[in-house]
DNA sequence: GCTAGTCGTAAGTCGTAACTTACCGTTCGT
DNA sequence: ACGAACGGTAAGTTACGACTTACGACTAGC
């Protein structure tokens, strides 16, 4: 999931996606990249569950997937929460050697 | 930063890294590749300011960036907050063309 | 049923970045 | 001062994935 994310043009999809529904056609057009290589990012991010398809008429509606965003958000969140432990946790292994409440 | 992050082996990186600050050699043992890849892809995760590096003696203690994590979190949330809102749009547009309580 | 519009997939090319080995600089211990 | 440990950098290989063109499938309108 994250490394689906990696690629610059896929970010640029979802940066699109994340102002509203779009169809494939038209997200080609504001990218430097043409439309079937559009689709197979597409793909990329569906498979990974960050990105929903409906089909309207002729065309193919993307847009976020709000449950895989809320994946990606919990997954960063208990990442910033073990490194600030981390961080806590060396602070007082230089400096809480000795006292407990170190005030400078 | 977000393309910094596509490289599973960055990612077990920085992962190692959430636990606590630890030198070179130690995160290339714990890894699948040899411990110059590991320093190449510091220097990345450095240069993108998601990690910072500490000499100590003869080796080199990497830590995770909070300042790093902290943009990083920033830039998801701004997403996030967008695309709830273009979600929210997209209903309204959607159902709320004739009623603002459609209970079905 | 035919045409036009939209999109997914297949096949193939090409650039890049992830990785390896080899080498050199730096720091500590004796 | 010398040897050992640790790590960064250079050079080179290779695998992968991002992209393009070509084609087929599906839907809507006439």
């Amino acid at each position: 999931m994250m490394t689906a994310l990696g690629d610059p043009t896929r970010q640029a999809i979802l940066d699109r996606l994340s102002d509203g529904p779009r169809p494939v056609g038209e997200l080609a057009d504001g990218l430097p990249v043409s439309r079937p290589a559009v689709s197979q990012h597409l793909k990329v991010l569906k498979d990974v569950g960050l990105v929903l398809d409906r089909q309207v008429g002729t065309r193919r509606l993307y847009r976020v997937d709000p449950a895989g965003l809320a994946l990606l958000r919990s997954h960063l969140d208990q990442f910033w929460q073990r490194s600030l432990e981390a961080f806590e946790s060396t602070i007082e292994d230089q400096e809480g050697a000795s006292d407990d409440d170190p005030a400078d």
